[in-house]
DNA sequence: GCCAACGTTGGC
DNA sequence: GCCAACGTTGGC
């Protein structure tokens, strides 16, 4: 099982609109960077973990848990002239862009602040704390997702 | 709001 | 293929 985080500003999409979708699923739609993309497209498989991330807000950190339920599939709202995530790029015939859908598993009683994984030593091998990181979606190994859960609660 | 870092675009 | 200009991300 491969593990993930995956990054989402909560006024856009937050661990809350998960939990109040039905079945508690979604798709994770409107990613647009080719890497993040590949990381949906070619790796991502069914039940694969991957921890929700809030960012651009109060206090960015980890919120909880999700997993994989259904693997890649086109994200239409490429193909959506009304849609932010519009791209006149993508044809239904070639989509360029692609997703996956989650289901979430667990919403954290307590945000994990990115703050306090700074401050850990074993979690700074992460992607997500890599000096000038940027991607929304990032690999997580399975000692760090590990030592991230232990900290659940504290 | 600032700004550093990074990705994308497009002329040449 | 280079690279300058521009746009975006995202913490602070």
């Amino acid at each position: 099982m491969n593990y993930w985080l995956m990054k989402s500003e909560p006024h856009t999409f937050s661990i809350d609109d998960l939990q109040r979708a039905p079945q508690q699923t979604d798709h994770w739609e409107g990613v647009r960077n080719y890497q993040a993309r590949n990381y949906m497209r070619d790796q991502m498989k069914m039940g694969d973990r991957i921890f929700f991330y809030h960012s651009s807000c109060e206090t960015p950190g980890i919120t909880g848990v999700m997993e994989v339920v259904k693997e890649c599939h086109p994200d239409l709202s490429a193909l959506d002239p009304n849609s932010p995530y519009f791209d006149p790029k993508s044809t239904k015939a070639i989509p360029r862009w692609w997703m996956v859908s989650v289901r979430l598993i667990e919403k954290f009683n307590d945000i994990i602040p990115l703050r306090i994984l700074k401050n850990i030593p074993p979690l700074q091998t992460m992607v997500l704390l890599k000096p000038g990181n940027r991607l929304s979606i990032t690999p997580v190994s399975a000692t760090e997702w590990a030592f991230i859960i232990s900290l659940k609660g504290t």
